[in-house]
DNA sequence: GTGTTGACCACAG
DNA sequence: GCTGTGGCCAACA
């Protein structure tokens, strides 16, 4: 015990967004920032899943970039990838297919 | 306290 | 479709 994550409030935020992502969906670094309440702090929320001390718990391979793209991912697009389609989320040259019918928007409000 | 960096976003050309 | 620029936020040196 004594889980000393020594994490900030605002990458719990971001983890307990990210977390809520069900499988087969995707979400977007911008929806989860505004999600916690910072709409502009999509930057942060990369960095946050970037060190994802929760991983693999926190799904942060269900979060991709703005316009359906992959983004980034600690190992490597490629993985990213692969672990979404086995999630039944197709990726197409770096992008997600049917990125909209695969996004996880959250109520807003 | 300042400057740099980063799994970003939006806009202009 | 790509590149450059500006902006926002948090973490780190």
């Amino acid at each position: 015990m004594n889980n000393m994550k020594k994490i900030t409030e605002f990458q719990k935020l971001v983890y307990k967004e990210t977390k809520k992502i069900p499988y087969g969906k995707v979400s977007t670094y911008a929806q989860i920032a505004k999600n916690i309440g910072n709409p502009k702090a999509s930057r942060a929320v990369g960095n946050a899943l970037n060190i994802n001390p929760f991983a693999p718990v926190v799904p942060c391979h269900r979060v991709v970039r703005t316009g359906g793209k992959i983004g980034g991912f600690a190992s490597g697009e490629k993985e990213k990838i692969i672990i979404l389609k086995k999630e039944g989320v197709l990726v197409r040259q770096g992008k997600i297919v049917d990125f909209t019918k695969v996004f996880f928007k959250k109520k807003i409000k």
